[in-house]
DNA sequence: AGTAACATGTAACGCGTTACATGATTTG
DNA sequence: CAAATCATGTAACGCGTTACATGTTACT
């Protein structure tokens, strides 16, 4: 499941402009899905070409605004996409590996690392409760993703809260003998 | 943080092949790092032509065995690699994309897909209790990233299990009018 | 005898990330 | 007037995934 086809679902509420989908991505998507300008208009502008999307310049005010709108054919890809994608739920845990690692670290890097995750939890949480105060525009399903973010996320901060503090770091000497 | 990384940082416990690496990839690392062959071969005989590990070709029994061991430097290297790493955990679900475009999916898929992923999770926390009972073996960071993994694997699915029978899918036609 | 596990590697491909490059409009 | 936000795109790069290709040893 690539970038294309979460356009393409976004695209399916909504016409939207691409910075518009990179805004929603940051909210209620932020937590399992992330996309940058880099992603997003080039996978805008292969929907363009293969005709699941339609392109409206809007000249209202600035300059080059592009409203984009799904087609017929758009929602057939859609739907035959996301009947093919099989579920998976993939993590890359810099933190964690950094935490597997920890009787190599300095206690005061240690002691950051935990802090800084904590922090970058926090911020998410926040910004998922921001998306939870216009729950009622949400479908069923969107409201589930959000639940899901805020029990993991929640059950993650608190697990490292709890036991990160009594994870012991690497001795004093920051290059021991081998 | 790439694959280099991490495969200094398991041989800095004990030297070991490169299959032996892929198993403990599998082992306790599987729920947040994942790497195949075809990343880890390149990145040992990488670390190899850089001086951070040494090669020792075993002829024990078969053929081509080959031991890495890390060296001073690699220790160096991976000392400098931990330190500059900035802790993320990022989640690529595309089971939770799924689940947020649960109402352009047929009824039957939706339960599939949300049977699937449990069952994923599932063999997930069974591979994470087999690690468990060799727990004495690991350090305290590793058993912190264990307990991390049955935490918030048991968190999601216990949420997936409680709310995701409850979300409707898209109504009989396949394909609604527009 | 057959299958699973052990063991190593290469090459092509797809994909996303990052940095670069530009400019208008709104808000403080 | 400065800064933040709105708005669009390109190009290079890095990285991992997948498929391909091969052969041995241990177990049943």
């Amino acid at each position: 499941m690539d970038v294309r086809t979460l356009c393409l679902g976004v695209l399916a509420e909504r016409p939207m402009t691409g910075y518009e989908i990179k805004k929603t991505f940051e909210g209620a998507f932020r937590h399992f899905f992330l996309a940058g300008f880099g992603s997003i208009y080039p996978a805008l502008a292969e929907l363009a070409s293969t005709g699941s999307v339609r392109v409206e310049s809007v000249e209202d005010k600035r300059h080059g605004k592009k409203v984009y709108r799904i087609t017929p054919r758009g929602r057939d890809h859609l739907a035959a996409a996301l009947a093919a994608a099989r579920p998976q739920h993939k993590v890359r845990s810099e933190f964690l590996v950094l935490l597997y690692f920890a009787h190599l670290l300095p206690p005061e890097r240690l002691h950051a690392v935990l802090a800084d995750m904590a922090r970058q939890w926090e911020r998410t949480l926040t910004d998922l409760a921001a998306v939870e105060r216009r729950s009622a525009e949400l479908t069923p399903g969107q409201r589930f993703t959000l639940g899901f973010g805020q029990t993991v996320l929640g059950a993650a901060l608190d697990y490292t809260r709890a036991h990160g503090p009594s994870v012991p770091a690497a001795a004093a000497a920051p290059r021991a003998a081998e």
